[in-house]
Formats: C-alpha cells, structure tokens, sequence
DNA sequence: ACGGATATCCAAAGCGCTTTGAGAGGAATT
DNA sequence: AATTCCTCTCAAAGCGCTTTGGATATCCGT
C-alpha cells in the first residue's frame, strides 16, 4: 500500500534520482518539476524508509542518550521533563531515541557502544560534574554531542546549553537580603552536581556582597525529592538559630520544606521566605502550593526542546545554531517571601 | 574499523550466506563452522548492521509508543519510571523506542502514523479508559501492541498487562475494616482511567461485605500529584464527620494527604489510618515517610520491563509469553495503619 | 552399484534509498 | 557556425544484510 520511490518516479514519468533530488532539496532541478514531485508526494502520502535512507547515507535519524540508572536519578520528574520537550522536537524530524539505561559506572562503556552501533548520529549528556571526565571521552568519540548543564573546570570547548545558575541564586539571594534576611539556608541537589555547585557560588557571593557569610549548617545537599526536603528543612529549624529564609534547588524540595515550616507552625512568606527553582514542571506549579512560591524560573522542557533542535540541526546540516548557549532564569515574585520577621 | 558481514565471511572463508545463517540460528549448518563463526565475531566485535537488517527484513527493531501531552499526565514521575523499566529491558536486545508525544486528542492520527512509518515493530499503550477506542483501532492496524492496564466494558481479547487493581484495593479496604474503621476515604486517580474505576469498585466491595456503604463525599478524583492529594485530604478533614482512614492511590497524592493531615494536628497510623498504592518509585519510598506508609505495592518498573520482554519476544517470535496477564499487589503493612480511634 | 535422502554450503537477487558520473538540449560566447 | 557552458535529467552502482533456489557431497537402503 504504501509507495515508494521507484512508484512515485514510474507515476511522474521521472527518474528515481530526481525525484529523490527534488526531495532533499537539491538545486539541480526545475522548480516547476519540484512542485509537481511535491504535489505527488503529498497526493501518495510518500514517505521514504528511513532503513534505506540510513543505509544509504549512514545517518540513522536518531539520537542516543545514556539513561542513568540510580535510586532518585533515574524516573527522575526532571528527566521525564526534560525527555517530554526533547521528544516534541525531535518528532517533527521524524527522529528516534536510543534510550539506553546504564549503572553510573558503566556508563563510559555505554557511550562507547552506542557511539560505535552506528545506531546514532548524535549523544546527548546531562547530570554535569565538575572535571566530568565524560567530556573528554565525548569529545574522542567523533560523533556531535550536546550537554545540558556545564562541568567545571574543564576547559569550556564543548557544546552545551545551560542555565544561568550561579545569577539565578544570586539574584533569589539579593532579593532575600533586600528584604532584610540574614540568615538564609539552602537546600540544595547532590553536592557533586555542577548545578548544585553553581548554585551555591550564586548565593554565596549575594551574601559576601552584603558582608554576610553562609553558614554551614545552612546548607544541606541531597537528592531532589520531597522526602529531602522535608528532612532538610526540619534539621535547620531545629538550629538555635533558625534561618528567615531558604533557597531551595527544585520545587520538588520545597514541596518537602513546605510541609516542615507548616508542622513547624510557621508562617511561609512571614515567619520565614522561600525561594525554589522552578522547572515548570507541570505536575508541581508553584502558584499551586498553599502560598505561591516565589521562584527562579527556567523551563525544562523548554530546553529539551532546544537541545533537540541543535542536535538535529547540526545533523541535518540546516540552520546555524549557537555552540554555546547560557539561558538566564527569570525571577518571579509570588508570596512565599516577605520582609525579614523583626525579633 | 567496523567490520561488515563481507569481511566476516572472506576472514572465514565462507560465504556470507552460511554466516548469516550460522549467526540467525539456522539450523542447516555445521555445528563446527557455527563455532568458529561465533569465534570469530567475538574476536573482531562484528556487530550487523540494524539498518540493513531492517531493509532485508522489514523489521525495524524498535517499538513506538504515544507519548501523552497534557499537564500532569506527560513527565509524570509513574511514566517515567515505567519506561526506565521498558529501556531497561529494550536495551539488552538492541531495541531502540520511537517517543511519539501528542496531545490525546491527536493519538489516533499518531498512532495510525507511527503504524503506517515502518518505524516500528509494535506499539505499546497505556493509560487505559473505559471502552476505549484505542483498542479496536489499534485491533485493525495489524501491528503488534500490548496494552498496559486494561478496558472496561471492551471484549477483552488483547494483549495486556495489568495489576489486580480490583483485589488490590479490596484487601487495602478490608484490612482497615478489621481494625475498626467505618469511614473510609478515597482519594484516587482521575476518574476516566479504568485502574481508579477498579480501585474504588474493589473498596466498594469490601465495605459492602460489612454492610458498609462508601459516602460519596469521601470520594476524590483527580491527577495523581501531591497538590491534589492535599487539597483532598483538607477537604475530607473539613468535613462534619470526618473519616478515619484513607486509601490514596499513589504515594504521591499520599504526600499531600500527609501533609494534610499533619497540619490538621493529626497523627498518623493513630487518628488517621492511610494506606496508599505504590508504584516504587525510587524517589518516593513508603518506608521513608515520616510514619512509614501502608502500601498495597506492585513495581511499575517491573512491568515496564515485562511488556518489553513480551513485545520483544513476540518480534522476535521467541519465547511464548501469556497474552494476558493480571499482577497481584503485595499489601504490605506498616506503620501507617491502626485501629480506628474510640470515640 | 545406484536412485534418493540428507546435510552443508553458496551465488545472486533483492530491500529502498542516495549519489556518482554522464548525457541531452538549449543558451551564451567567440 | 563552432565551441563552451549551463540546466536538467537519468542510468547504474552501492549501502550491508537476508533469503531464495540451487549446487555439491555424503550417506542410506536395496
């Protein structure tokens, strides 16, 4: 039922070659023959087979990414996220996924089959470390990639895209010192990510701007699930000194922080401020909690998108896109924070 | 570097026929030349080609599913998990997914495309609603599919994988009457989904066989995120004679509840007795709630990895696997359950 | 010793596409 | 008028695999 080429060039009385030119956009052909293949195409409803186009070309439309495999990584909220917006793109192009889960430590060995299956035109990194050593074995592997997030210190040649998140927790902890808080905690994702890291440098220059320094015992790293944050902020309301306010990494956690300041029976945007980064995820919208959460926002599938985009551009060889791109979180302001409570 | 059937049988001394046959099984050939075939593919790291093969065979050694677009249902945290299990399982036969997303009131057309692309072996669906249409379309499209979860009302001649969500929430209901509790509430997934429309028929149930009836004010629907699950258990809690147990049907809309009721100056297992169904999530893990939780548990994951296994196998034509199956959820107690308080 | 199984192996024909290398025709140049 | 140069089109090769339809050799019973 379906056609293919050969019965599409014997319809239009044309050879098998310049239909398939006229196709993919060749500029030896007649305009007029073009519309005409054009019109046939969409009268047939033709679509090429891709395993004959990846045989022919050695492109496989597709591309892989290693699934990380670990309690409170993997079935991540934010890489079901992220994986919706990369999938809404890359469908357009008619492009696949290889998802392929691994154990952290496997995962060197999994990049390399991948990229060696000859099943994939392109890699797809996340969950950045500082002096990631994935980067160096990416970059050896001849075959494009893109990261989401950036490694530190690492020298910056690779191609990625990341938000600002140094700015952004500057910026959330500015805010909190304008309105006269001292004492502010943050609850933070895993230590070793390079988000985490840039996170926490962002808060701690707000800070020594204004003369003030983090305390220790007011930062907490963990996984971003509800039950950390929960944890979390119990353990800083119970220091003799309790912040006013709280940076949290992921509204995932400050659904956790949340629960902790109301059994504490404290007032959130009163007692004490809260300000969460906000992935839009949209099973967790921060004007929905009890008090709207005041927020660092980037969305993640926004970016999932946009990395689809890259990668198969840079496939595709159509359109020119930044190597390098660094998104800036934007500030919203809802009522989870408020002036500094005067003792 | 890559070596190609061509090479493989020249190094060989054979014709590429006879190691093709000896690597698919075939059975007319030496038992010898297979060794040394297997040997020597071992020793060059040959791998076939997935496109060609796809173009020999037709077979395109991936399975495609429908991604669902809508707030709270796509990048959810149970979607998520279950297509870790899915990959998990995938990746060790070389499959590859096709990540179709659309929104639900496109999925017919996308699933006909995805049929009709030859991108894929077989589909898989889920999020099943009562007599749903997706069935009988899929039925016609002559291409495999398993269905996770099942219809109601529909004949049920189709593939699928289900939890006894019925039985499920039946014992949850029973164990909570034998310790004394009278009124029950639910607080479930959306109404639409036939797994809700099981869960409460099996509550039901239960409550009858005691001569108990379920008050429909202590009833909830919703999606399963920890915003709804608290906004439920407010409402349950306001109300003039307030249960003393609740079922919730994920540990996520649990969150909330929990949340709600501690709020409410309630203690868990104690004033209020909540049995939740868990899905494991690695993120979310009953035992580590503040009072560990009741659960009535069946792995998503596990599930997800089974009906890969079965539309693998059925590609594949290897192994017989059951078209049908029907999981039993482990109810497992702990310590969010008690006797119902004495007025 | 011979026709017919049986066990192994092979040459060659595709699968549906892209791409190379040329050819035909007409316009432009000399 | 002859030559060059475009523009547009095509035939055919090839991507790496599976599979059909024989070959060839060995072995059986009679």
């Amino acid at each position: 039922m379906a056609v293919n080429l050969k019965q599409l060039a014997e319809l239009l009385g044309l050879s098998q070659t310049t239909v398939s030119r006229a196709l993919n956009g060749y500029p030896e052909v007649n305009a007029e023959t073009r519309q005409r293949v054009l019109q046939a195409v969409r009268e047939t409803g033709y679509r090429p087979n891709r395993a004959a186009q990846r045989l022919a070309t050695g492109r496989a439309y597709s591309i892989g990414m290693v699934m990380p495999i670990a309690p409170g990584i993997d079935s991540d909220v934010h890489f079901g996220e992220f994986l919706a917006g990369l999938a809404e793109e890359a469908v357009k192009h008619d492009f696949h996924f290889v998802l392929n889960p691994s154990a952290p430590e496997d995962e060197e060995v999994t990049f390399r089959r991948l990229a060696a299956s000859g099943n994939v035109d392109a890699l797809f990194l996340a969950y950045m470390r500082a002096n990631d050593p994935r980067i160096a074995m990416l970059k050896s592997l001849s075959i494009p990639f893109v990261v989401h997030g950036r490694s530190i210190g690492e020298s910056r040649d690779y191609p990625f895209l990341d938000i600002d998140n140094t700015t952004a927790f500057y910026d959330a902890a500015r805010l909190l010192i304008q309105l006269g808080h001292q004492r502010i905690a943050l609850i933070n994702g895993p230590e070793y990510l390079s988000f985490s890291m840039r996170r926490k440098k962002g808060m701690v220059r707000a800070l020594a701007e204004h003369g003030l320094a983090l305390d220790d015992a007011l930062v907490e790293h963990s996984l971003m699930t509800d039950e950390h944050g929960y944890r979390s902020m119990q353990r800083f309301l119970q220091h003799v000194q309790p912040p006013t306010a709280v940076l949290c990494s992921s509204t995932v956690l400050a659904l956790g922080a949340v629960r902790a300041i109301n059994q504490a029976g404290l007032k959130i945007g009163d007692d004490i401020s809260l300000i969460a980064h906000d992935d839009v995820l949209p099973m967790l919208k921060p004007e929905n909690f009890s008090v709207p959460l005041t927020t660092t926002r980037s969305s993640l599938r926004a970016a999932g998108t946009r990395i689809a985009t890259r990668l198969i551009g840079g496939i595709l060889k159509r359109g020119d896109y930044p190597d390098q791109e660094l998104w800036r979180a934007e500030l919203i302001v809802r009522a989870s924070t408020g002036p500094a409570p005067q003792k």
